[in-house]
DNA sequence: TATGGATTGGAATTATTATTTCATATTGAC
DNA sequence: GTCAATATGAAATAATAATTCCAATCCATA
């Protein structure tokens, strides 16, 4: 009968590569027509992924009952569940490590050791940086490091979780001698030290969902002193984005609740050493 | 009309990046669920790229025509439309995702301005954390659980660079319900804090060379009344490890002077949460 | 609180797309 | 060269999905 390969104990191949093996086993002995698509399939797999039967065939010059033909030679049984294959490679290119990182947390929780956890925020940790590396604005870095190299008093802005961040920047700012001021929660002057700012100044601002209800209400106020905000937030819908002059969109993967700070440490630290950078350059400048 | 912004002389974002700029321009102004469904766009992107309207829809929680009427504000003339912006920076990421790494490789070695030094402290972050997970001594990391999830009061102990990581073990401890105290500081009641500590309390304490003096003596003095320590430091020499019951090296690669933090973010974070389980799972066999 | 306009939900409709079917062509064995 | 088995093309059909429409609801404004 008509029907191929299809017999019941037949592996049906649900990952790309299994995928591409078995036809390049098969290529031999497949069809005319059925293999035409077969190396259109490995050559275009864009195209299998995103286009319909009608339009695949066509671009493959063959007829659409052709290519389910193909589909179901391999197993699959219609044209849909082999685009499905196709579709989870593009979805898995981008997605390893999300993977990778959700099966340790499943780990982690149905209890697989401690080891599991530590594994588990090191690729929270990973994941983190290897998406801002692909995502960062360059012309948004840019902006913002031209913003800050000319501020007067660079004001730093972080509570709870995002606190850490804030705290380094202060401490490598200072260490390259740029007048800055951290503005921490507790004590409770924080409305005066705002109050301070003006808009030869500039303001770093830092939070994520779900937002420090302070930290909202002190940007708000320094921005409506006409101080420039670089904001580093989690969501274009965050609500430091609308306060700022540029910001930053850092998507850091978590771990049993816990943020990974690791990108936007880096970003907080590039910023820092260029700007401390540029400013170098634009006193050389300046005396020459 | 209910045709919304699709009136004749706006531009119909092509690509996504104009999109997605077009959404957070307008998003103040969107209704409700056309703005539940923007944001869900924006933050799940591949799922437009992919799904089926009504599928989308449901994930997003709306109406197939909310969906239709989304694409149709933006001046799609529909979902199909719209849907092939999502797709189309799929192919593209894709296609051009190695070729763009390695320029990046390439611009960031010729020294090229600020990018550079942005990638430079990924580098240094993805660096250590490799490190790490490489060499993380699994009996001192168990060894540490334990005698952290006995203390009574956990103290935390570093200056300086060091900071940061404290501030977050600190928050971590405090969401989960541990108690902890944070030793900073200014302040200068430093001495009479770790003069309340007692070995049934515990210690981490974190220094890296230059090893900050407060730290030393601070760590010198409460080890002397028996309290335990974990020590995070990056030498077997470091003076922190002669106090210490537990120690852990982390090599921090390091990049325009700045530590990478990430290694010994991830370390912390991981020793916290452990604790965390560790106490809950003691305490559920007591109370059995 | 009443009123008009905008927004939304849900079903009906239309369109698109996958799949099936069947007639025809091709291939290989005898 | 004939026959049977397999492969192919093209159109019909079935399934699925997008879109439209209308009634119900919400919201701002008088």
């Amino acid at each position: 009968m008509g029907l191929g390969g299809a017999t019941m104990d037949e592996r049906v191949p649900r990952d790309f590569e299994t995928l591409r093996a078995t036809i390049l086993e098969r290529r031999q002995s497949l069809p005319k027509r059925i293999a035409q698509i077969a190396a259109y399939a490995l050559d275009n797999p864009d195209d299998i992924a995103f286009g319909t039967a009608a339009s695949i065939a066509a671009s493959a010059g063959v007829q659409p009952s052709t290519l389910i033909r193909f589909a179901q030679q391999l197993g699959f049984d219609g044209f849909t569940s082999l685009q499905q294959v196709f579709r989870e490679r593009l979805r898995e290119r981008n997605s390893s490590y999300d993977e990778r990182l959700a099966a340790l947390r499943a780990k982690a929780e149905e209890g697989a050791g401690h080891r599991a956890i530590f594994d588990g925020f090191v690729a929270a940790a990973s994941t983190s940086l290897s998406d801002i590396s692909r995502t960062l604005n360059e012309p948004h870095f840019e902006e913002a490091i031209a913003l800050l190299a000319k501020a007067e008093t660079i004001y730093v802005l972080a509570k709870r979780r995002s606190y850490p961040v804030a705290s380094y920047i202060a401490y490598a700012l200072g260490k390259l001698k740029i007048r800055n001021q951290l503005i921490e929660s507790a004590a409770g002057l924080n409305a005066e030290m705002v109050g301070f700012a003006t808009p030869n100044d500039a303001v770093i601002a830092i939070s994520f969902s779900p937002y420090a209800p302070a930290t909202i209400e002190e940007t708000r106020a320094i921005s409506e002193q006409g101080v420039p905000i670089v904001a580093i937030t989690d969501s274009s819908f965050s609500p430091l984005a609308q306060f700022a002059k540029v910001w930053f969109e850092v998507a850091e993967a978590d771990f049993a609740g816990f943020r990974s700070l690791s990108a936007t440490m880096a970003l907080a630290m590039a910023l820092t050493v260029a700007v401390g950078e540029k400013r170098r350059d634009t006193g050389r400048k300046r005396k020459a």
